[in-house]
DNA sequence: TATTGTTATACTCTATAACTATA
DNA sequence: TATAGTTATAGAGTATAACAATA
């Protein structure tokens, strides 16, 4: 895909464009919300990828970097870095997994868990500025149909 | 955001989160759907942003590089490489408006006209797969949503 | 031989800043 | 001084391949 801009102040044609092709309206939907997300995520000191690490572990337990990867569909050398991050912080510890010595068992720490209560406070807000344009309603519409897209 | 990989065979823990957190859904359908995209355009012999370009010139008539930028939301020095491309390929020409002599009139050749024509072929079917998941009406919804969202 | 975590590398996408020619 | 087109560069994001330790 070609770099994209902010909008401009008047449009005329896009949304001409975005009526006609619904592959062009979700990615750019995608960028404006991408980056909203990720500004939202470092004002609150943890990245988007360290959140639904920390969000997976207290929802599952204890995983291998491996699974997290494959569950959250972030590349397994992303997850190392992401680990690195969040081990130096003292939200997780990387236990040594005794069944299998090759994996680690990424392991949730209370500083984690309190993180991560923390970090959940801001999303309702950031979703209510993001999604403002749609009515609540319209939100679960959306997230349904985008969740039924994604199976 | 994280680095993202393609859908491991089974999923047990992400629609959950997708249903949680719309944002998130939206940047990983994005991504699949931006791949396919491309995928597709280049099949064609055509990349996304080209095609945006013949497109907007078909509905709108000849434009400088400046306002095609704005409009489609492709930022001019990427516009630069686009127009590049197109020239080469016969599907534009790069004319100087005799009214302001810094811009061009970016118009469309026949050749181009053609391109389009045949481009736009493959798009309904194209749709048609990646859009598979959702019914004709899901799809017109998702599309006004997106639409709303982006206003 | 295959897998987990790790590192390195290349490649694309995007943002930014300059430069030129015009206004 | 500002704008249109152009070029170059730097920083993310992403994909890929290799390696050591273990299975």
């Amino acid at each position: 895909m070609p770099a994209r801009t902010s909008a401009p102040d008047r449009a005329t044609y896009f949304p001409q464009l975005a009526a006609e092709r619904p592959d062009i309206a979700l990615c750019r939907a995608s960028t404006v919300v991408a980056r909203a997300a990720e500004t939202a995520a470092h004002e609150h000191g943890i990245g988007v990828g360290q959140h639904l690490v920390l969000k997976m572990l207290a929802a599952v337990g204890p995983r291998s970097q491996q699974a997290l990867s494959e569950e959250l569909r972030i590349d397994r050398s992303v997850m190392v870095g992401i680990a690195d991050e969040l081990e130096r912080s003292g939200y997780i510890r990387r236990e040594r997994d005794p069944a299998d010595r090759r994996a680690y068992a990424v392991t949730l720490t209370a500083a984690g868990r309190r993180a991560l209560t923390q970090a959940e406070k801001y999303i309702p807000e950031f979703l209510d500025r993001t999604f403002a344009a749609l009515t609540t309603a319209e939100r679960d519409q959306l997230a349904a149909l985008l969740g039924k897209l994604l199976t």
